[in-house]
RNA sequence: GCCCGGGUGGCGAAAUCGGCAGACGCAAAGGACUUAAAAUCCUUUUUUCCUAACGGAGAGUGUGGGUUCAAGUCCCACCCCGGGCACCA
């Protein structure tokens, strides 16, 4: 009884469409598309390759920001399928990672389990929205079928070394051809194992990126983060550092991404300079972008962990030095960061001895100086660098003046450009010309050289997990050595208990016999991070079920190969929070591959798209603490998954930050009502019975006149991804057809193909009903039939309306021909009794017209 | 501190090249239908002032300047909100 008065309230019978039409889209694979050589392909269309960022299939479910990319990608699908393209848009699950593992300590399951369990939810509600996606081409990063290519493309890289010369990668092979020996081989691969300060977590029992550490605290979790060395796998992401720089200027990506990228990486120009150590053989190294202002060196730093400070530090310091370097070894990152408020530092007794002018100057330990930038020592110029500065100040060290501020610059520490000053060698010079003839003096001498920097830092690629991939490696009398291709994908254990050891030794060294491939060979028991799959994922979608290579080569040509432009994947869809990790990793990856001839493009995604967040009703960002989290599930149930996905598109601009809005989502509701409406009537007996307004005959021009004016605007609004407005274009054109006592049935098929990539189950069913009415229009599925050409014809007008302004205020409209001469216009707008009014004895000097918007005459 | 993004009605927003500010939707008010309500349909809706009314005049896109016949849009300075980075020499 209930029920049936709240179908009643319905405004359509969304509940019985929207499965209906997914299980026929499912059932006749209405969205495969097939791969050069495949059956059903078909060469003479251009490929688009669409791509979203795939989830991590978490235990929540889908929340409302997941539809939000993905409805617009899906849109911009199904138009380019309509309008001729070949379009490859697929969809998987990044389901290795961290809450699986720590779900499955706490719930004692297993994470395959969980994972597949969620898997399986995400796909169920993804499917419930519509989407398009080829489903024949689903991965999922934990299948042994896809991170086999994982550590394949991981040996790639171990085998690889870096060829400064050429700026690419090339196999070790050819090393070992040269006769190099084993040390000098593997020190040059790009992935080596190194003994490294790393961030330790206890809490999450594993060592943590740079990256995944937030303000001295573990991303995930936010457990505290301390530093230890430790030997670990490491990625020569820095040899790419000028690559990876270099190679953002051919995409399409939003400026402030790559300019984030780009100062991420941290490209720094200077010099190294040589400081030689009093009393000792000993040579100092510095890099400094400033090398004009070495006049103004009036001490130097050391960072604590520098190897050089027990041999620089004198007698009578050594213990002042020693409980420094102790005390700064203990404390966070977070306490020796620029919000800690003041400096702090020892004095370690050496001297060093300026190489311009013969100048002794301390040495000094302090932690603002990294030993992970540069050579992990500075010369300190207190005039012309802050932190020196302050530094200074606060231990009484003294500061001296070498480079002249431009007229008018009062600041006590001046960091800009200006002349040189107290710098005998290249006094008066500007500071670009200081900086390269004084750089070229000391290239002559011997003292250092021009060099790069980047702040980019390589990557350590080891996590003490379970729920990861497992290195491909194993080890031998100490030495590593690639697991053969033949045994390829090596296979996690079955463990019973993975939980973290509570000491760096991964949870995997709890399987023994795992572990033992032989008397004297064992595997290598830490794990890949997360990132791993999702760095070559985009590739995989291309030919997902190939088990003899990562895709097939003819395959990755077609989809990623392109018009001359660097990218592969046309249009890519995701959110901000991945700026920097995923994009860098994966465009580095993309980089070996291309260089070792795997790939045929550079770059791995042409154009980026970032859609903004989605906000609670009350305009704070979602949370379950705060209670405003709105369910898609939910959503769908009382609206439908296509009221849903059209107000998510309707709420503003895609890549703009916007609050969820209950009312609006009724909005759009009401709207989808309207368009049902103008097919059916509901009846007495509240059934739905077809209206007798829509007919079989031709559409006045005013209504041809919007339609075309819809197709057109809605073609143009997809392609500039402008969702709101192309919605806005769909309700004009509805509002236009139910005020209407006939309805072209051409009218309305065109409306419903406009209205198809949006709302495609209505679409679909409404058309559907109609063709069954009308069987000469063409035959359905909608989503299948080419988009409908807009006509000018259609939208051309006889006549227009032009504004009159007097002084720039609108005065007056007049309604004139279309192709009226400038003079004419002028005529009739001086005749304007309106405009008569304003002019009335003053003088007319000067008319501009803007031909076909307005008429402006300037009076005095 | 630095770097982005953003400030337009009661709200979400729209406005190719500088050319009618507020399309479209929400909310609100009034009307039609109904015994009544819901749903639906129609109308009004930036604001101030003048007019009995038709209608008209002014103001208005965070603030203050500037350029221009004309500024939400371009330039300069500033204020506020959101996000990110954080001693990288």
């Amino acid at each position: 009884m209930s029920e049936q008065l709240s179908e009643k309230r319905k405004q359509y019978p969304f509940s019985e469409i929207e499965p209906k039409w997914q299980a026929f889209w499912d059932e006749h694979k209405t969205f495969r598309v097939a791969n050069p050589g495949d059956a059903g392909f078909d060469a003479s269309r251009p490929k688009f390759y669409v791509l979203d960022m795939f989830p991590y299939p978490s235990g929540d479910g889908l929340h409302v920001g997941h539809p939000e990319g993905y409805t617009a990608t899906d849109i911009v699908s199904r138009y380019r399928r309509k309008t001729g393209w070949n379009v490859l848009h697929p969809m998987g699950w990044d389901a290795f990672g961290l809450p699986a593992e720590q779900y499955a300590i706490k719930t004692g399951q297993h994470p395959r389990v969980t994972t597949g369990r969620n898997v399986n939810r995400f796909r169920g509600q993804l499917k419930r929205l519509g989407f398009c996606y080829d489903w024949d081409r689903e991965i999922n990063t934990t299948d042994p079928g896809y991170f086999r290519w994982t550590q394949w493309i991981f040996l790639q890289i171990y085998n690889s070394w870096f060829d400064v010369a050429t700026q690419r990668a090339r196999p070790v092979s050819e090393l070992e051809a040269q006769g190099l020996s084993r040390d000098e081989i593997d020190a040059r691969r790009l992935a080596y194992v190194a003994e490294v300060q790393v961030n330790w977590c206890p809490g999450l029992g594993t060592v943590l990126a740079n990256e995944e550490v937030v303000d001295g605290k573990s991303e995930v979790g936010g457990f505290p983060v301390e530093r230890r060395p430790l030997r670990q796998w490491m990625l020569r992401i820095t040899a790419y550092a000028e690559r990876l720089i270099d190679g953002l200027e051919g995409l399409d990506w939003p400026e402030g991404i790559k300019r984030h990228q780009a100062e991420w990486i941290g490209r720094s120009e200077g010099a190294e300079v040589v400081f030689r150590v009093e009393g000792s053989g000993r040579e100092l190294r510095v890099f400094t972008t400033r090398p004009d202002t070495l006049y103004g060196a009036t001490y130097m730093v050391l960072a604590p962990e520098h190897s050089l400070v027990d041999e620089i530090t004198t007698e009578a310091r050594r213990a002042v030095v020693e409980t420094y370097r102790k005390e700064a070894a203990a404390k966070s990152d977070m306490d020796r960061t620029a919000l800690a408020k003041t400096k702090t530092g020892v004095d370690s007794g050496g001297f060093a001895i300026n190489p311009v002018n013969g100048e002794r100057i301390p040495i000094w330990i302090a932690d603002y100086v990294l030993i992970s930038y540069g050579t992990g020592a500075i010369m300190a110029v207190p005039a012309h660098d802050e932190r020196d500065h302050e530094f200074a100040l606060q231990f009484g060290l003294p500061i001296r003046q070498v480079v002249q501020p431009p007229p008018g610059n009062e600041e006590k520490c001046f960091c800009g450009d200006g002349i040189a000053i107290n710098s005998p060698l290249f006094e008066g010079l500007p500071t670009q010309e200081a900086k390269r003839k004084i750089t070229a003096w000391l290239e002559e001498q011997k003292l250092g050289r021009k060099t790069i920097n980047y702040k980019l830092r390589d990557w350590l690629f080891a996590r003490q997990r379970y729920w990861g991939e497992p290195f491909p490696i194993l080890w031998q009398d100490g030495r590593h050595q690639a697991v053969a291709d033949a045994d390829l994908p090596v296979i996690p254990p079955d463990l019973e208990d993975f939980k973290p050891t509570g000491t760096p030794e991964p949870p995997l060294s709890k399987a023994t016999d795992w572990i033992r491939v032989s008397d004297t060979v064992t595997r290598e028991t830490n794990t890949m991070p997360q990132w791993a799959g999702s760095c070559w994922y985009y590739l995989r979608f291309i030919d997902a079920g190939n088990s003899s290579r990562f895709a097939g080569a003819e395959a990755e040509k077609y989809w990623m190969g392109h018009n001359g432009k660097p990218g592969g994947v046309d249009l890519y869809v995701g959110g901000t929070e991945h700026a920097v990790l995923h994009l860098l990793y994966a465009r580095f990856w993309h980089k070996v591959l291309y260089d070792l001839g795997h790939v045929t493009t550079p770059e791995p995604f042409q154009r980026l798209v970032n859609q903004g967040l989605i906000l609670g009703e009350d305009g704070q960002k979602m949370s379950k603490s705060r209670g405003n989290v709105i369910n898609p599930d939910h959503v769908i149930e009382e609206y439908g998954a296509d009221s849903l996905r059209l107000f998510e598109m309707f709420m503003g601009p895609l890549e703009q930050v916007k609050p969820w809005s209950t009312k609006g989502v009724e909005g759009v509701y009401r709207f989808l009502g309207r368009v049902w409406r103008l097919f059916f009537e509901a009846r007495d007996d509240s059934a739905w019975e077809f209206s007798p307004k829509v007919q079989d005959v031709d559409a006045s021009p005013k209504l041809l006149k919007v339609l075309h004016e819809t197709i057109r605007k809605v073609g143009g609004d997809i392609e500039s991804l402008s969702f709101n407005t192309a919605i806005s274009q769909m309700m004009i054109c509805t509002n236009e057809l139910t005020s209407s006592d006939v309805r072209p049935v051409c009218v309305l098929a065109g409306l419903l193909q406009a209205l198809n990539p949006f709302a495609p189950h209505l679409s679909e069913e409404l058309y559907h009903a109609l063709t069954a009415r009308y069987p000469s229009l063409p035959k359905g599925p909608l989503s299948e039939l080419p988009w409908p050409q807009w006509e000018a014809r259609h939208l051309a007008e006889d006549t227009m309306e032009i504004v009159i302004q007097v002084n720039g205020r609108m005065r007056d409209k007049l309604t004139v021909a279309v192709d009226i001469d400038t003079d004419s216009l002028k005529a009739a707008a001086m005749a304007s009794e309106k405009v008569t009014e304003h002019t009335a004895g003053k003088e007319v000097r000067n008319v501009i017209v803007v031909p076909k918007r307005l008429v402006n005459l300037v009076v005095r």
